[in-house]
RNA sequence: GGGCCGUUAGCUCAGCUGGCAGAGCACCUGACUUUUAAUCAGGUUGUCGUGGGUUCGAGACCCACACGGCCUACCA
Protein backbone atom coordinates (compact mmCIF):
# COMPACT_ATOMS: atom_id res chain seq x y z
CA UNK A 1 0.00 0.00 0.00
CA UNK A 2 1.76 3.48 -1.09
CA UNK A 3 2.38 5.95 1.39
CA UNK A 4 0.92 9.69 0.73
CA UNK A 5 5.04 10.06 1.07
CA UNK A 6 6.18 7.58 -1.39
CA UNK A 7 2.67 8.94 -3.51
CA UNK A 8 4.31 12.36 -3.72
CA UNK A 9 7.92 11.17 -4.14
CA UNK A 10 6.62 8.84 -7.54
CA UNK A 11 5.19 12.49 -8.31
CA UNK A 12 8.12 14.65 -8.63
CA UNK A 13 9.98 11.51 -9.85
CA UNK A 14 7.47 11.67 -12.96
CA UNK A 15 7.96 15.49 -13.59
CA UNK A 16 11.37 15.22 -13.38
CA UNK A 17 11.28 12.98 -15.96
CA UNK A 18 8.93 15.00 -18.16
CA UNK A 19 10.95 17.82 -17.93
CA UNK A 20 14.23 15.29 -19.20
CA UNK A 21 12.19 14.78 -22.23
CA UNK A 22 11.39 18.07 -23.31
CA UNK A 23 15.09 18.10 -22.85
CA UNK A 24 15.84 20.30 -19.71
CA UNK A 25 18.18 19.56 -17.57
CA UNK A 26 16.37 19.29 -13.66
CA UNK A 27 19.93 19.54 -12.38
CA UNK A 28 21.87 22.09 -14.79
CA UNK A 29 25.55 22.77 -13.60
CA UNK A 30 25.72 26.20 -12.93
CA UNK A 31 23.50 29.56 -12.76
CA UNK A 32 24.73 32.86 -12.19
CA UNK A 33 22.29 35.43 -10.89
CA UNK A 34 23.00 38.69 -11.40
CA UNK A 35 21.92 39.94 -7.71
CA UNK A 36 20.95 37.90 -4.52
CA UNK A 37 18.05 38.31 -3.46
CA UNK A 38 19.11 40.98 -0.88
CA UNK A 39 21.28 42.91 -3.08
CA UNK A 40 18.15 43.25 -5.43
CA UNK A 41 15.70 44.49 -2.69
CA UNK A 42 18.36 46.93 -1.81
CA UNK A 43 18.80 48.10 -5.51
CA UNK A 44 15.14 48.72 -5.77
CA UNK A 45 14.90 50.49 -2.33
CA UNK A 46 17.88 52.54 -4.11
CA UNK A 47 15.26 53.82 -6.77
CA UNK A 48 16.58 55.70 -10.43
CA UNK A 49 17.46 53.55 -13.57
CA UNK A 50 19.13 50.45 -11.29
CA UNK A 51 15.47 49.87 -9.94
CA UNK A 52 13.67 48.82 -13.61
CA UNK A 53 16.83 47.25 -14.82
CA UNK A 54 16.48 43.47 -15.98
CA UNK A 55 17.97 40.93 -13.42
CA UNK A 56 18.08 37.39 -12.32
CA UNK A 57 17.85 35.85 -8.92
CA UNK A 58 17.94 32.19 -7.78
CA UNK A 59 16.42 30.53 -4.45
CA UNK A 60 14.25 27.93 -3.15
CA UNK A 61 10.60 27.78 -3.60
CA UNK A 62 8.78 27.65 -0.25
CA UNK A 63 5.48 28.89 -1.46
CA UNK A 64 3.46 28.99 -4.45
CA UNK A 65 -0.06 30.83 -5.22
CA UNK A 66 -1.40 29.77 -8.22
CA UNK A 67 -4.21 32.01 -9.84
CA UNK A 68 -5.29 30.65 -12.85
CA UNK A 69 -3.75 32.78 -15.41
CA UNK A 70 -0.51 33.89 -13.04
CA UNK A 71 0.99 32.90 -10.71
CA UNK A 72 2.86 33.75 -7.58
CA UNK A 73 6.00 32.09 -5.85
CA UNK A 74 8.26 32.87 -2.75
CA UNK A 75 11.77 31.81 -3.22
CA UNK A 76 14.09 32.10 -0.06
CA UNK A 77 18.30 32.51 -0.35
CA UNK A 78 20.94 33.46 1.99
CA UNK A 79 18.46 34.45 4.91
CA UNK A 80 16.39 36.92 2.41
CA UNK A 81 13.00 35.90 0.57
CA UNK A 82 11.24 37.65 -2.41
CA UNK A 83 8.48 37.08 -4.31
CA UNK A 84 8.31 35.93 -8.60
CA UNK A 85 5.52 36.34 -10.29
CA UNK A 86 4.68 35.16 -13.81
CA UNK A 87 1.96 35.59 -16.18
CA UNK A 88 0.62 34.09 -18.96
CA UNK A 89 0.77 37.07 -21.40
CA UNK A 90 4.23 37.43 -19.97
CA UNK A 91 6.48 34.29 -20.76
CA UNK A 92 4.11 32.61 -23.04
CA UNK A 93 1.81 29.41 -22.53
CA UNK A 94 4.23 26.86 -23.27
CA UNK A 95 6.48 28.37 -20.39
CA UNK A 96 3.52 29.26 -18.34
CA UNK A 97 2.69 25.15 -18.48
CA UNK A 98 6.06 24.39 -17.48
CA UNK A 99 5.82 26.24 -14.21
CA UNK A 100 3.58 23.41 -13.13
CA UNK A 101 6.42 21.16 -12.99
CA UNK A 102 8.34 23.07 -10.29
CA UNK A 103 7.05 22.50 -6.76
CA UNK A 104 7.61 23.82 -3.64
CA UNK A 105 11.14 22.75 -2.70
CA UNK A 106 12.72 23.38 -5.91
CA UNK A 107 15.81 25.76 -6.79
CA UNK A 108 14.23 28.34 -9.52
CA UNK A 109 16.27 30.58 -11.35
CA UNK A 110 14.35 33.74 -12.97
CA UNK A 111 15.04 36.51 -14.93
CA UNK A 112 13.19 39.32 -15.06
CA UNK A 113 11.84 42.84 -13.49
CA UNK A 114 11.40 44.35 -10.20
CA UNK A 115 7.86 46.14 -9.31
CA UNK A 116 5.63 46.49 -6.43
CA UNK A 117 1.99 45.18 -5.76
CA UNK A 118 -0.77 46.90 -5.17
CA UNK A 119 -0.07 45.94 -1.38
CA UNK A 120 3.48 47.25 -1.43
CA UNK A 121 5.11 43.61 -1.99
CA UNK A 122 8.46 43.85 -3.63
CA UNK A 123 8.03 41.35 -6.53
CA UNK A 124 9.62 40.10 -9.76
CA UNK A 125 7.98 40.08 -12.74
CA UNK A 126 9.66 36.78 -14.65
CA UNK A 127 10.35 37.31 -18.20
CA UNK A 128 11.64 33.99 -18.00
CA UNK A 129 12.69 31.27 -15.73
CA UNK A 130 14.72 28.53 -15.15
CA UNK A 131 14.99 24.93 -13.31
CA UNK A 132 17.80 24.75 -10.88
CA UNK A 133 17.26 21.46 -9.19
CA UNK A 134 14.56 19.39 -8.52
CA UNK A 135 12.99 18.33 -5.24
CA UNK A 136 11.99 14.75 -4.45
CA UNK A 137 10.34 14.87 -1.06
CA UNK A 138 7.74 17.24 0.23
CA UNK A 139 8.84 20.32 2.65
CA UNK A 140 7.37 20.15 5.91
CA UNK A 141 4.36 22.18 6.36
CA UNK A 142 4.46 26.26 6.07
CA UNK A 143 2.87 27.78 8.80
CA UNK A 144 3.74 25.83 12.14
CA UNK A 145 7.04 24.55 10.47
CA UNK A 146 9.34 21.65 11.64
CA UNK A 147 9.00 21.27 15.76
CA UNK A 148 9.76 17.48 15.93
CA UNK A 149 12.94 17.89 18.08
CA UNK A 150 14.62 14.93 16.67
CA UNK A 151 14.17 15.43 12.76
CA UNK A 152 15.67 18.95 13.61
CA UNK A 153 18.87 17.65 15.19
CA UNK A 154 18.59 14.82 12.76
CA UNK A 155 18.11 16.47 9.81
CA UNK A 156 19.35 19.86 10.55
CA UNK A 157 18.86 20.92 7.22
CA UNK A 158 15.33 20.63 7.21
CA UNK A 159 15.24 22.88 10.73
CA UNK A 160 17.18 25.87 8.70
CA UNK A 161 15.05 26.05 5.39
CA UNK A 162 12.33 26.02 7.61
CA UNK A 163 13.28 27.77 11.15
CA UNK A 164 14.55 31.49 10.57
CA UNK A 165 15.35 31.45 13.65
CA UNK A 166 17.69 28.78 13.68
CA UNK A 167 18.91 30.16 10.66
CA UNK A 168 19.87 33.40 12.81
CA UNK A 169 21.16 31.89 15.62
CA UNK A 170 23.97 29.96 13.72
CA UNK A 171 24.66 32.91 11.63
CA UNK A 172 25.51 34.88 15.12
CA UNK A 173 27.18 31.86 16.23
CA UNK A 174 29.74 32.08 12.89
CA UNK A 175 30.13 36.15 13.69
CA UNK A 176 30.76 35.28 17.28
CA UNK A 177 33.85 32.84 16.71
CA UNK A 178 34.55 35.99 14.11
CA UNK A 179 34.84 38.57 16.44
CA UNK A 180 36.91 36.11 19.24
CA UNK A 181 39.61 35.94 16.24
CA UNK A 182 40.01 39.33 15.80
CA UNK A 183 39.85 40.68 19.04
CA UNK A 184 43.05 38.04 19.67
CA UNK A 185 44.53 38.74 16.22
CA UNK A 186 44.38 42.37 17.32
CA UNK A 187 46.52 41.91 20.79
CA UNK A 188 49.09 39.79 18.80
CA UNK A 189 47.88 36.57 19.49
CA UNK A 190 48.75 33.89 16.88
CA UNK A 191 46.34 31.17 16.26
CA UNK A 192 47.48 27.89 16.06
CA UNK A 193 46.61 24.00 15.41
CA UNK A 194 47.56 21.60 17.74
CA UNK A 195 47.07 17.66 17.61
CA UNK A 196 43.70 15.80 18.51
CA UNK A 197 45.29 12.64 18.74
CA UNK A 198 47.37 12.52 21.39
CA UNK A 199 49.38 9.30 23.69
CA UNK A 200 47.99 10.64 26.90
CA UNK A 201 44.80 13.22 27.16
CA UNK A 202 46.02 15.94 30.05
CA UNK A 203 45.08 19.21 30.41
CA UNK A 204 42.22 18.62 31.91
CA UNK A 205 40.54 15.69 34.42
CA UNK A 206 37.71 13.57 32.05
CA UNK A 207 37.37 10.36 30.37
CA UNK A 208 38.77 10.91 26.96
CA UNK A 209 37.65 8.53 23.78
CA UNK A 210 40.22 5.90 22.47
CA UNK A 211 41.01 5.23 18.98
CA UNK A 212 43.69 3.30 17.06
CA UNK A 213 45.74 3.81 14.74
CA UNK A 214 46.51 1.17 12.33
CA UNK A 215 49.89 1.63 10.48
CA UNK A 216 51.49 2.63 14.06
CA UNK A 217 49.97 -0.14 15.76
CA UNK A 218 49.63 2.53 18.72
CA UNK A 219 46.10 3.66 20.94
CA UNK A 220 45.57 7.42 20.91
CA UNK A 221 43.32 9.36 22.59
CA UNK A 222 41.08 12.24 21.33
CA UNK A 223 42.25 15.27 23.43
CA UNK A 224 40.16 16.95 25.99
CA UNK A 225 41.75 20.25 26.08
CA UNK A 226 44.39 21.99 24.16
CA UNK A 227 46.54 23.34 27.34
CA UNK A 228 49.72 21.08 27.43
CA UNK A 229 50.54 21.42 23.65
CA UNK A 230 49.46 25.45 23.75
CA UNK A 231 52.02 25.24 26.76
CA UNK A 232 55.13 23.73 24.88
CA UNK A 233 54.19 26.72 22.06
CA UNK A 234 55.26 29.20 24.77
CA UNK A 235 58.11 27.19 25.86
CA UNK A 236 58.89 27.84 22.12
CA UNK A 237 58.67 31.71 21.83
CA UNK A 238 55.15 31.62 20.52
CA UNK A 239 54.37 34.50 23.70
CA UNK A 240 50.77 34.93 22.75
CA UNK A 241 48.68 31.93 20.84
CA UNK A 242 45.35 30.53 20.68
CA UNK A 243 43.72 27.64 19.36
CA UNK A 244 39.79 27.37 18.88
CA UNK A 245 39.06 23.60 18.30
CA UNK A 246 37.30 20.98 19.15
CA UNK A 247 37.48 18.99 22.18
CA UNK A 248 36.07 15.12 23.55
CA UNK A 249 35.14 13.96 26.59
CA UNK A 250 32.99 10.78 26.88
CA UNK A 251 31.09 11.60 29.42
CA UNK A 252 27.13 12.49 29.98
CA UNK A 253 24.87 14.34 27.43
CA UNK A 254 22.75 17.19 28.93
CA UNK A 255 21.50 20.41 28.33
CA UNK A 256 24.93 21.79 28.59
CA UNK A 257 27.13 18.35 27.60
CA UNK A 258 28.07 17.32 24.13
CA UNK A 259 30.70 14.99 24.10
CA UNK A 260 32.56 16.80 21.16
CA UNK A 261 32.28 20.37 21.99
CA UNK A 262 34.01 23.47 20.65
CA UNK A 263 37.14 25.40 22.88
CA UNK A 264 39.03 28.49 22.78
CA UNK A 265 42.32 28.03 24.75
CA UNK A 266 44.95 30.96 24.64
CA UNK A 267 48.22 31.74 26.58
CA UNK A 268 49.84 35.00 27.10
CA UNK A 269 53.60 35.33 28.32
CA UNK A 270 54.99 37.45 30.92
CA UNK A 271 51.33 37.33 32.30
CA UNK A 272 49.46 36.32 35.47
CA UNK A 273 45.28 35.21 36.07
CA UNK A 274 44.40 39.50 36.80
CA UNK A 275 45.72 39.93 33.30
CA UNK A 276 43.54 37.28 32.00
CA UNK A 277 40.14 38.50 33.73
CA UNK A 278 40.82 41.61 31.85
CA UNK A 279 40.87 39.51 28.74
CA UNK A 280 37.80 37.94 29.25
CA UNK A 281 35.76 40.87 30.12
CA UNK A 282 37.95 42.77 27.08
CA UNK A 283 36.63 39.71 24.78
CA UNK A 284 33.03 39.71 26.19
CA UNK A 285 32.20 43.22 26.09
CA UNK A 286 33.95 43.07 22.39
CA UNK A 287 31.99 40.27 21.28
CA UNK A 288 28.12 41.68 22.70
CA UNK A 289 29.14 44.79 21.04
CA UNK A 290 30.60 43.83 17.63
CA UNK A 291 27.85 40.78 17.35
CA UNK A 292 24.99 41.67 19.59
CA UNK A 293 25.05 45.85 19.45
CA UNK A 294 24.88 45.91 22.45
CA UNK A 295 27.05 45.10 25.80
CA UNK A 296 23.87 45.06 26.87
CA UNK A 297 22.47 40.94 26.49
CA UNK A 298 18.83 38.70 27.65
CA UNK A 299 19.58 35.24 28.97
CA UNK A 300 15.95 33.83 30.10
CA UNK A 301 13.92 36.79 31.48
CA UNK A 302 17.28 38.80 32.85
CA UNK A 303 19.09 41.65 30.76
CA UNK A 304 22.89 41.32 31.80
CA UNK A 305 25.45 44.11 31.30
CA UNK A 306 29.45 42.89 30.13
CA UNK A 307 30.76 45.94 30.85
CA UNK A 308 33.84 46.11 32.69
CA UNK A 309 35.04 45.40 35.61
CA UNK A 310 33.24 42.42 36.17
CA UNK A 311 32.68 41.40 39.83
CA UNK A 312 35.50 39.90 41.23
CA UNK A 313 34.93 37.50 44.94
CA UNK A 314 37.07 34.51 46.16
CA UNK A 315 36.14 31.36 46.06
CA UNK A 316 36.53 31.37 49.67
CA UNK A 317 34.17 34.46 50.42
CA UNK A 318 31.60 33.33 48.08
CA UNK A 319 31.26 30.04 49.85
CA UNK A 320 31.20 31.82 53.27
CA UNK A 321 28.73 33.99 52.16
CA UNK A 322 26.52 31.95 50.46
CA UNK A 323 26.23 28.62 52.65
CA UNK A 324 28.26 29.92 56.00
CA UNK A 325 31.10 27.51 55.62
CA UNK A 326 34.59 28.69 55.71
CA UNK A 327 37.14 25.84 53.84
CA UNK A 328 39.69 27.29 55.63
CA UNK A 329 38.69 26.14 58.98
CA UNK A 330 38.14 22.52 57.56
CA UNK A 331 41.86 21.47 57.05
CA UNK A 332 40.98 17.95 55.72
CA UNK A 333 38.36 16.05 53.64
CA UNK A 334 37.27 14.06 56.90
CA UNK A 335 36.15 17.68 58.86
CA UNK A 336 34.98 19.34 55.99
CA UNK A 337 33.03 16.53 54.67
CA UNK A 338 31.28 15.82 58.55
CA UNK A 339 30.82 20.31 58.25
CA UNK A 340 28.46 19.23 55.38
CA UNK A 341 26.67 16.70 56.09
CA UNK A 342 25.81 18.62 59.13
CA UNK A 343 24.52 20.94 56.81
CA UNK A 344 22.38 18.03 55.28
CA UNK A 345 24.67 17.41 52.10
CA UNK A 346 25.07 13.55 50.98
CA UNK A 347 28.96 13.58 50.70
CA UNK A 348 30.70 11.06 48.91
CA UNK A 349 33.47 9.60 51.50
CA UNK A 350 35.98 8.79 48.08
CA UNK A 351 36.41 12.68 47.67
CA UNK A 352 39.24 14.89 48.35
CA UNK A 353 39.29 18.48 50.58
CA UNK A 354 39.44 20.20 47.10
CA UNK A 355 36.45 17.74 45.55
CA UNK A 356 34.34 19.09 48.07
CA UNK A 357 34.87 22.42 48.16
CA UNK A 358 34.21 22.04 44.26
CA UNK A 359 31.00 20.72 45.50
CA UNK A 360 29.87 23.33 47.72
CA UNK A 361 30.95 26.20 45.11
CA UNK A 362 28.41 24.16 42.72
CA UNK A 363 25.91 23.96 44.99
CA UNK A 364 25.65 27.05 46.79
CA UNK A 365 27.88 29.54 44.45
CA UNK A 366 27.35 28.74 40.84
CA UNK A 367 23.63 29.01 40.15
CA UNK A 368 23.59 32.43 41.61
CA UNK A 369 26.36 34.24 39.93
CA UNK A 370 23.98 36.10 37.17
CA UNK A 371 26.21 39.26 37.46
CA UNK A 372 29.21 38.69 35.52
CA UNK A 373 31.49 37.63 38.15
CA UNK A 374 35.20 36.23 39.08
CA UNK A 375 35.69 33.91 41.21
CA UNK A 376 39.22 33.69 42.70
CA UNK A 377 41.57 31.28 44.09
CA UNK A 378 40.99 27.61 43.93
CA UNK A 379 42.33 24.59 46.18
CA UNK A 380 45.55 23.15 44.79
CA UNK A 381 44.30 19.74 45.13
CA UNK A 382 41.69 20.32 41.78
CA UNK A 383 44.08 22.75 39.96
CA UNK A 384 47.21 20.29 38.90
CA UNK A 385 48.30 22.68 36.37
CA UNK A 386 47.69 26.23 37.80
CA UNK A 387 50.47 28.19 40.39
CA UNK A 388 50.47 28.46 43.90
CA UNK A 389 48.63 31.63 45.08
CA UNK A 390 51.60 34.54 46.66
CA UNK A 391 50.90 34.14 49.77
CA UNK A 392 49.12 30.77 50.30
CA UNK A 393 50.62 27.19 49.24
CA UNK A 394 47.30 25.79 49.27
CA UNK A 395 45.64 27.48 46.97
CA UNK A 396 46.22 28.54 43.34
CA UNK A 397 45.88 31.22 41.14
CA UNK A 398 43.06 30.16 39.05
CA UNK A 399 39.54 32.20 38.66
CA UNK A 400 36.43 30.89 36.62
CA UNK A 401 34.11 33.59 35.05
CA UNK A 402 30.35 33.34 35.79
CA UNK A 403 27.23 34.90 33.78
CA UNK A 404 23.64 34.21 34.41
CA UNK A 405 25.14 30.83 36.40
CA UNK A 406 27.18 29.57 33.33
CA UNK A 407 30.61 29.00 33.82
CA UNK A 408 32.34 30.89 30.38
CA UNK A 409 35.63 30.89 31.55
CA UNK A 410 38.32 29.10 33.26
CA UNK A 411 42.12 30.62 33.84
CA UNK A 412 45.45 30.79 35.88
CA UNK A 413 48.33 31.86 36.42
CA UNK A 414 50.15 28.84 34.85
CA UNK A 415 52.12 26.52 36.34
CA UNK A 416 55.47 26.76 35.38
CA UNK A 417 57.70 25.65 37.93
CA UNK A 418 58.76 22.19 37.01
CA UNK A 419 59.65 20.46 39.73
CA UNK A 420 56.13 21.29 41.64
CA UNK A 421 55.04 20.31 38.78
CA UNK A 422 56.22 16.60 38.55
CA UNK A 423 54.86 16.83 42.06
CA UNK A 424 51.23 17.65 41.05
CA UNK A 425 51.27 15.07 38.81
CA UNK A 426 52.18 12.25 41.34
CA UNK A 427 50.17 13.86 43.78
CA UNK A 428 47.40 13.43 41.61
CA UNK A 429 48.34 9.74 40.66
CA UNK A 430 48.21 9.30 44.19
CA UNK A 431 44.90 10.45 45.57
CA UNK A 432 42.92 9.30 42.48
CA UNK A 433 44.30 5.81 41.69
CA UNK A 434 42.32 4.00 39.24
CA UNK A 435 40.16 6.45 38.55
CA UNK A 436 40.22 7.00 35.02
CA UNK A 437 39.45 11.10 35.22
CA UNK A 438 42.81 11.82 36.06
CA UNK A 439 46.11 14.09 34.92
CA UNK A 440 48.63 11.99 34.07
CA UNK A 441 52.15 12.58 34.15
CA UNK A 442 53.61 13.28 30.60
CA UNK A 443 57.17 13.14 30.87
CA UNK A 444 57.30 14.88 27.38
CA UNK A 445 55.52 18.20 28.74
CA UNK A 446 57.57 18.39 31.63
CA UNK A 447 60.56 17.44 30.18
CA UNK A 448 59.67 21.07 27.49
CA UNK A 449 58.96 22.96 31.23
CA UNK A 450 62.40 21.92 32.52
CA UNK A 451 64.00 24.03 29.15
CA UNK A 452 61.98 26.85 31.12
CA UNK A 453 58.81 28.20 30.45
CA UNK A 454 57.79 32.26 31.16
CA UNK A 455 56.02 33.35 33.56
CA UNK A 456 52.32 32.62 31.45
CA UNK A 457 48.84 33.53 32.23
CA UNK A 458 46.16 30.89 30.39
CA UNK A 459 42.38 30.88 29.51
CA UNK A 460 40.00 28.38 28.16
CA UNK A 461 36.68 29.88 27.55
CA UNK A 462 33.60 27.12 25.91
CA UNK A 463 33.07 28.34 22.91
CA UNK A 464 29.78 26.38 22.52
CA UNK A 465 28.28 27.74 26.11
CA UNK A 466 29.64 31.72 25.47
CA UNK A 467 27.21 31.18 21.64
CA UNK A 468 24.13 30.14 24.25
CA UNK A 469 24.40 32.60 26.50
CA UNK A 470 24.71 35.62 23.69
CA UNK A 471 22.30 34.00 21.47
CA UNK A 472 19.80 33.28 24.44
CA UNK A 473 19.82 29.65 24.06
CA UNK A 474 18.59 27.35 27.19
CA UNK A 475 20.39 23.95 25.35
CA UNK A 476 23.93 23.23 23.83
CA UNK A 477 22.16 21.04 21.41
CA UNK A 478 20.59 24.64 19.83
CA UNK A 479 24.30 26.16 19.48
CA UNK A 480 25.53 22.98 17.84
CA UNK A 481 25.09 21.97 13.83
CA UNK A 482 24.67 18.35 14.20
CA UNK A 483 24.65 17.83 18.12
CA UNK A 484 25.53 13.64 18.95
CA UNK A 485 22.04 11.40 19.09
CA UNK A 486 21.52 8.05 19.73
CA UNK A 487 21.84 6.06 15.99
CA UNK A 488 18.23 5.22 14.84
CA UNK A 489 18.29 2.04 12.89
CA UNK A 490 15.52 2.14 10.32
C1' G B 1 22.73 4.66 35.68
C1' G B 2 17.61 6.15 38.02
C1' G B 3 12.69 8.73 37.60
C1' C B 4 8.82 11.09 34.74
C1' C B 5 6.82 12.25 29.91
C1' G B 6 6.41 11.60 24.64
C1' U B 7 6.23 8.66 19.68
C1' U B 8 -0.95 8.72 15.34
C1' A B 9 -0.78 10.88 7.34
C1' G B 10 5.10 14.14 4.29
C1' C B 11 4.47 18.32 8.41
C1' U B 12 1.53 20.39 12.84
C1' C B 13 -1.74 17.97 15.93
C1' A B 14 -6.86 15.81 17.85
C1' G B 15 -8.54 10.91 19.05
C1' C B 16 -13.50 10.59 25.39
C1' U B 17 -14.81 5.19 29.73
C1' G B 18 -11.64 -0.29 24.79
C1' G B 19 -16.28 -0.26 19.67
C1' C B 20 -15.44 1.75 11.53
C1' A B 21 -8.46 6.10 11.79
C1' G B 22 -9.57 12.13 12.17
C1' A B 23 -8.60 17.73 11.21
C1' G B 24 -5.53 21.69 9.15
C1' C B 25 -1.44 22.27 5.93
C1' A B 26 0.86 19.68 1.90
C1' C B 27 -0.46 16.70 -2.54
C1' C B 28 -3.99 15.64 -7.01
C1' U B 29 -8.35 17.59 -10.32
C1' G B 30 -11.19 21.96 -11.66
C1' A B 31 -12.24 27.66 -11.39
C1' C B 32 -9.63 32.27 -10.84
C1' U B 33 -4.28 37.84 -14.26
C1' U B 34 -1.83 41.77 -8.00
C1' U B 35 -1.90 36.82 -4.58
C1' U B 36 0.93 36.48 -0.04
C1' A B 37 -1.30 31.24 5.97
C1' A B 38 -4.63 33.34 -1.36
C1' U B 39 -9.78 31.82 -2.06
C1' C B 40 -13.74 28.40 -3.82
C1' A B 41 -15.47 23.17 -5.31
C1' G B 42 -14.11 18.05 -5.33
C1' G B 43 -10.50 14.11 -4.21
C1' U B 44 -6.08 10.85 -2.61
C1' U B 45 -3.14 9.72 1.68
C1' G B 46 -1.82 5.40 7.74
C1' U B 47 3.56 -0.58 9.86
C1' C B 48 -1.15 4.48 15.28
C1' G B 49 7.60 3.74 17.23
C1' U B 50 8.77 -2.03 17.49
C1' G B 51 7.62 -6.90 19.61
C1' G B 52 4.64 -9.67 22.83
C1' G B 53 0.15 -10.05 26.10
C1' U B 54 -5.15 -9.20 27.96
C1' U B 55 -9.93 -8.93 25.31
C1' C B 56 -15.39 -10.90 21.17
C1' G B 57 -12.76 -6.35 19.90
C1' A B 58 -6.57 -2.41 21.42
C1' G B 59 -4.26 3.88 18.74
C1' A B 60 -6.19 3.52 23.89
C1' C B 61 -5.11 -1.40 28.96
C1' C B 62 -0.48 -4.64 30.63
C1' C B 63 4.88 -6.19 29.78
C1' A B 64 9.50 -5.65 27.20
C1' C B 65 12.43 -2.95 23.85
C1' A B 66 13.97 1.37 20.56
C1' C B 67 14.42 6.53 19.89
C1' G B 68 13.62 11.41 21.87
C1' G B 69 12.68 15.21 25.78
C1' C B 70 12.97 16.95 30.86
C1' C B 71 14.78 16.06 35.79
C1' U B 72 18.53 13.55 38.45
C1' A B 73 23.31 11.22 38.70
C1' C B 74 28.07 11.53 36.38
C1' C B 75 30.94 15.67 34.67
C1' A B 76 36.61 21.52 35.09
Amino acid sequence: MPSRLKDITEQRVESLKELRSQGIDPYPHTYHPSHSIKAAIALYRQGGEGASAAISLAGRILARRSMGKMSFLDIHGEGEKIQLCFRRDTVGQEKYNLLKKFDIGDFIGAEGTLFQTRTGELTLEASDFTMLSKSLHPLPEKWHGLADIEIRYRQRYLDLICNEEVKRIFTLRSKIVTAIRSFLDDREFIEVETPVFQSRAGGALARPFITYHHALGEEFYLRIALELYLKRLVIGGFDRVYEIGRTFRNEGISVKHNPEFTLLECYQAYSDYFDMMELVEGMFFHIAREVLGSPRITYGDRIIDLTPPWQRITLRDAIKSHCGIDFEDYPDAASLGSRMVAEGMEVDAGKGRGKLIDDLTSTFVEPYLTEPTFLLDYPVEISPLAKRKRGNDRLVERFEGFIAGIEIANAFTELNDPIDQRERFLQQARERVGDEEVEVADEDFLQAMEYGMPPTGGLGIGIDRAVMLLTDQQSIRDVILFPQLKRKDD
